[in-house]
DNA sequence: AGTACCACCTGACGGC
DNA sequence: TGCCGTCAGGTGGTAC
């Protein structure tokens, strides 16, 4: 699940929830899903503080602590969080979990444990050592997205997933995206055009824009967006086509073949030189 | 600079 | 019922 809006909606939820009050016990219930950094400098760190704020960068949040540093979470495939005070609202796949004054807990619940949850020096410093692109939502202009995607070489799918290229596109979203603009995922990112750029840009925006509205919930998404409907017995939800699957870079991508043409009248564009 | 494949983990699902 | 292969929205490493 976690994408960029599954990311900004965690990090909107810990804002409502979980700021400006002490931490009493950090609690590690498995060391695993803990990236350069041990049980006891987490603990030792943590304890006493507070998270002051919290950031965003692609696919990963960030608290800032309120003496110094702050902690990084990272949610995998799986990863979520959740504010409780009873015992019997807690997730069954709690890996950490912050204990505060007040009595009530932020988990780190992360089921498949492949998210990573660290200490930072701070969010800007870690995106340049972790060679993250710019985030796909705050203060990406249209020059900097054009310049990162074009001239790859790849499928336009795996060039918006590299988070080296624009940080917090996943499968998912690079579907949505794409399906918006009417691309085929296969299409190589260096043949776009100009207007090509530009529609993507714009789509990707609206599609960010409604997905977080929506709460990152695909059943409070409009009625055009294909993530409700990413299987090949669902249809599409603008043409009523079948759905397709497509392998890219080992990923599962779906689409519609009849709105994300692959072959996009070249051929006009030469008969028209012709002409 | 790409892709393919494996690995890390757990769990759900379909076929037998 | 149980076993097995496959798949799942994350990333990272290696080989080509």
């Amino acid at each position: 699940m976690p994408e960029l809006p599954d990311v900004e909606i965690f990090r909107r939820y810990l804002n409502a929830t979980a700021l400006h009050q002490e931490i009493e016990t950090v609690r590690v219930h498995h060391d695993r899903v803990l990236k350069g950094v041990s049980k006891a400098t987490l603990q030792r760190r943590l304890k006493g503080q507070e998270l002051d704020q919290t950031s965003r960068h692609g696919k990963h949040l960030f608290a800032a602590l309120s003496k110094k540093g702050w902690l990084m979470l990272h949610f995998g495939m799986t990863g979520f969080l959740r504010y409780f005070q009873v015992e019997d609202k807690k997730p069954g796949h709690v890996r950490m979990e912050l204990l505060f004054t007040n009595g009530y807990r932020l988990a780190y619940d992360c089921q498949r444990m492949l998210g990573q949850v660290s200490l930072v020096k701070d969010p800007y410093t870690f995106a340049e050592k972790e060679k993250l692109g710019p985030d796909a939502l705050e203060g990406l202009d249209f020059d900097t997205f054009r310049t990162a995607v074009s001239g790859r070489r790849g499928s336009i799918k795996s060039t918006l997933m590299n988070q080296e290229v624009v940080a917090g596109i996943g499968n998912i979203y690079s579907d949505e995206i794409l399906f918006q603009a009417r691309l085929h995922p296969a299409i190589l990112a260096n043949t776009l055009k100009d207007k090509d750029f530009e529609n993507l840009y714009q789509c990707m925006d609206r599609v960010w824009k409604e997905s977080i509205d929506a709460g990152a919930d695909p059943e409070a998404m409009p009625d055009d967006f294909l993530l409700p409907h990413r299987s090949e017995e669902e249809s599409c939800p603008r043409c009523r086509g079948p759905v397709k699957k497509i392998k890219i870079s080992g990923r599962s991508g779906y689409y519609c073949p009849r709105c994300q043409k692959k072959d996009r009248g070249q051929r006009t564009d030469d008969s028209k030189k012709q002409s």
